[in-house]
RNA sequence: GGCCCCAUCAUCUAGCGGUUAGGAUAAUGCCCUUUCAAGGCAUGUACGCGGGUUCGAAUCCCGCUGGGGUCACCA
């Protein structure tokens, strides 16, 4: 028999949880994450939305959107509507929420207020808080010389816990402002039960009494979080790592009020390239980047599951139904992913691949009226405000081109989509294979409803052939697409077994043959398939559009 | 720095004591090809290190190292 180091007791309570989960998996959950609208709707909001979302769903249980407003400094006006529509267009739709209502509201911490104060009046009237005056200098100075001296303890050194019943009735006759703060232990461990590290502990002695309610009568996050997720049956607080820290002044608060405490889990963090905990300087975090840059939001769902959940059988592309009937949060894995925009491009083309032409087409026209009169927004931006990364950096600026474009041409595309609905479906085939993102619809699309092209002669030369061998080809090429009958079932194989033919005949590559009538049809040398594209555009087109770059050369 | 968390290819990950360590993205090469894509095929790249436990460790334990988080009247 072994019995060594400290194991013992860790494996005890392992044991313990692993017992309990099967009969709480049963149970309907109740979860619910938390933002506070101080600014962009984060990609991390989501993330964690995604994981709680589907504890709830997975045991018919409720998911519920709280805002988390009680710092009027950072309060940002819009943020909360950004919150509600990100979410929806997601799919990540909550069952209680300030917009949609529920029977534990308000919703909105700035609307519960009294509960807050009072739930710390009952703290401070047990002994398990007390009102603190000291002021903010005072505090300055302390951190300051702890700092200095590298102390054990950082923080609050409770000066004022021991102050006498007369001595805070004089501070508060003098209109002195106070804070709440909780009594904390200060000795031995405190030992906090994850879900998915078993338990965590925390020496007493580096914690400090926190404070629960601010001067200004707000609470601060703490308190406002335990009072709410009691009150509104929170069985499962699923968030993110960061949030272990307070894990010890979340318990104590729970055992001060005499609440049951809510099963943690905390999630691995979104992370940077450089393993840093995500960011905006290195990496888009707002939802409203996502969906303006063109990503289906069903993409972005199935990619943000990836993220520390795995299907079986290596299966990468899957529903939220299917990751749902998968879903189990101990099969989360806890090392912090790298949020791999080039992964979620690749994904985000395997779903725009998946759409049919109709789908597709409806997409598109979305969103092109999501950008219509956006043109500014997508300006240039200078050098020192570019992301670092090179790949971000070069995708940024190719995505605000793309996005400039699709704004500018926006009335042209909508009246497209509208009114030549069958052009527009044909055009789909011939571009959906080459798209990452919607907004990458400008390098292709347009061409087939305008075609103001500022073409030189230059344009239609090649490394090893010279304008006047452009202008043979595209004469060639004129006289075979002058004869081609463009409803005939063969005609693509026609003009394609023609083309080689005189290509030949010219002493020409196939495709330096073929380039310069891709300029000439397309306005650019990359293009979607020639041949597919001038019988979407037709004969008269074509014709026109040929007719026009032969003239050009000399 | 204190405390806490984490650790399989460059990245996302599979693996839960016995595998030629699997898949995906990215990279490279080839094929397909009128451009660009998409697609097909192929290649390289990983169990951080050191101790245990065991007949046998990527898998269990300890230590180290590394990375991350957190130390507010912000959340």
């Amino acid at each position: 028999m072994h019995f060594l180091h400290g194991d013992v007791p860790r494996l005890a309570q392992r044991t313990c949880l692993y017992t309990l989960a099967p009969l709480m998996a049963d149970q309907p959950a109740r979860v619910r994450i938390a933002p506070s609208p101080t600014g962009d709707p984060h990609v991390g909001t989501a993330y964690m939305a995604l994981f709680n979302k589907a504890l709830a769903d997975k045991t018919r249980g409720q998911f519920l959107l709280r805002i988390e407003d009680t710092d009027r400094t950072r309060y940002v006006a819009d943020s909360e509507k950004q919150i509600f529509e990100s979410l929806r267009w997601l799919g990540l739709n909550y069952d209680e929420g300030p917009d949609v209502g529920g029977p534990v509201g308000p919703y909105r911490q700035s609307e519960r207020l009294p509960l807050y104060k009072e739930a710390a009046g009952q703290l401070v009237a047990s002994g398990k808080a007390y009102k603190c005056f000291c002021t903010n200098e005072r505090l300055e100075a302390l951190r300051k010389i702890q700092q200095a001296e590298k102390s054990k303890h950082q923080g609050y050194d409770g000066l004022c816990r021991s102050l006498t019943p007369d001595e805070v009735a004089r501070n508060e006759r003098e209109g002195k402002p106070y804070v709440i703060r909780l009594k904390m232990p200060r000795e031995g461990d405190i030992v906090v039960a994850d879900k998915f590290r078993g338990s965590v502990s925390f020496p007493a002695s580096d914690q400090q009494d926190a404070v629960l309610l601010k001067s200004d009568g707000f609470p601060t996050y703490h308190l406002a979080n335990i009072v709410d997720d009691h009150a509104m049956g929170i069985t499962h607080v699923i968030r993110a790592e960061e949030w272990i820290a307070s894990l010890p002044l979340h318990h104590e608060l729970y055992k001060a009020f005499g609440w049951q405490e809510p099963v943690f889990a905390h999630m691995p963090l979104l992370r940077n390239k450089d393993k840093s905990k995500i960011s905006k300087r290195k990496n888009p975090t707002s939802l409203l980047w996502y969906r303006d840059a063109g990503f289906l939001p069903e993409a972005l769902v199935n990619f943000l599951s990836l993220m520390g959940f795995s299907m079986p059988n290596d299966v990468e592309i899957f529903s939220y139904d299917s990751f749902l009937s998968e879903f189990s949060l101990d099969k989360v894995n806890l090392g912090g992913p790298v949020f791999n925009l080039e992964k979620l491009l690749w994904l985000n083309g395997e779903y725009l691949r998946r759409l049919a032409p109709e789908a597709l087409a409806e997409r598109i026209y979305s969103h092109v009226k999501l950008l219509m009169g956006r043109e500014r927004e997508f300006a240039d931006v200078p050098e020192e405000e570019q992301p670092k990364d090179t790949f971000l950096k070069d995708f940024e600026q190719k995505r605000r081109r793309w996005s400039r474009r699709l704004a500018e041409l926006a009335p042209v595309l909508m009246r497209a989509y509208e009114h030549q609905r069958g052009m527009f479906l044909s055009v789909m085939p011939l571009v959906t294979e080459r798209l990452h993102t919607l907004c990458e619809a400008a390098d292709y699309l347009p061409m087939f409803f305008v075609s103001d092209f500022d073409l030189k002669p230059e344009d239609f030369a090649g490394k090893k052939t010279s304008p006047a061998d452009a202008k043979k080809a595209l004469v060639a090429m004129r006289e075979i697409v002058g004869r081609l009958d463009f409803a005939h079932s063969g005609a693509k194989e026609t003009l394609d077994a023609e083309g080689r033919t005189r290509a030949e005949g010219l002493g020409l590559k196939v495709g330096d043959f073929f380039a310069p009538a891709r300029v000439a049809i397309t306005g650019a040398r990359v293009s979607p398939p020639l041949i597919e594209s001038m019988i979407v555009l037709g004969p008269s087109e074509t014709l026109r559009r040929l007719d026009r770059a032969i003239a050009l050369l000399p």
